[in-house]
DNA sequence: GCGACAG
DNA sequence: ATCTTGTCGC
């Protein structure tokens, strides 16, 4: 990869992270949630957005839109969402204006740029976003209260629940972590995991 | 230089 | 992420 690109996405990263709106949402409150994931086989990336409202979760119902596609882009720790981002923002685009949250698999602010995937993904279509990620990539854990964050220089910028981390993409924060987190490892996003998977399975 | 490093 | 069997534990 040559160094110019890279250095020209940290650029990309930095406006994306100086036009982050850290607010709170209200879990409560968000009638449709949508979770997207990407699964792959060699080249080909598929890509799942899980759409669900309260009253369909209830009866573990959901719509879900699939999209397959060439992914080029190789995995590099801290740019994800040159791999993911694309695919998964065509995926959503069915959902994109009725979801009140998205979730991402990934970091959003618990990232060295406050640049994660869900955080470009938020600022970019203008959505609450939220990045729940199975494993670290930035950031020391500091417990108060009976909860750990993840600091960044100090900053808290997300938390740990479990084995899970949970930080702000977009229109969203802490304490909406806190509380996504509080009902467990979503199941929306289990749902986006395992039919992506599925979708490659049968290279729909 | 060495170690860390989302999916 | 993906390649893969059995296996330790709640």
């Amino acid at each position: 990869m040559e160094d110019y690109l890279l250095n020209f996405l940290k650029l990309f990263q930095k406006l994306v992270a100086n036009n982050i709106k850290i607010s709170h949402l209200g879990i409560k409150n968000v009638n449709t949630i949508c979770a997207v994931d990407v699964a792959y086989s060699k080249e080909e990336g598929y890509a799942i957005a899980v759409k669900q409202t309260i009253e369909m979760a209830k009866n573990d119902k959901y719509e879900y839109n699939f999209v397959k596609g060439k992914v080029d882009f190789p995995y590099i720790p801290g740019f994800l969402f040159m791999r993911e981002a694309p695919i998964m923002i065509k995926s959503l685009e069915k959902y994109e204006n009725e979801c009140n949250l998205i979730l991402v698999d990934g970091h959003g602010l618990a990232h060295p740029r406050k640049s994660g995937i869900a955080t470009v993904i938020g600022v970019l279509l203008d959505i609450p976003t939220i990045g729940v990620a199975k494993s670290r990539l930035a950031g020391e854990i500091l417990e108060e209260n009976g909860i750990e964050y993840v600091t960044i220089n100090g900053e808290k910028v997300g938390i740990k629940s479990g084995r899970y981390f949970y930080s702000p993409g977009n229109k969203t924060d802490l304490q909406d972590c806190i509380d996504l987190s509080t009902q467990g490892y979503p199941k929306i996003l289990k749902i986006a995991d395992k039919l992506s998977k599925e979708m490659k399975k049968i290279k729909t």
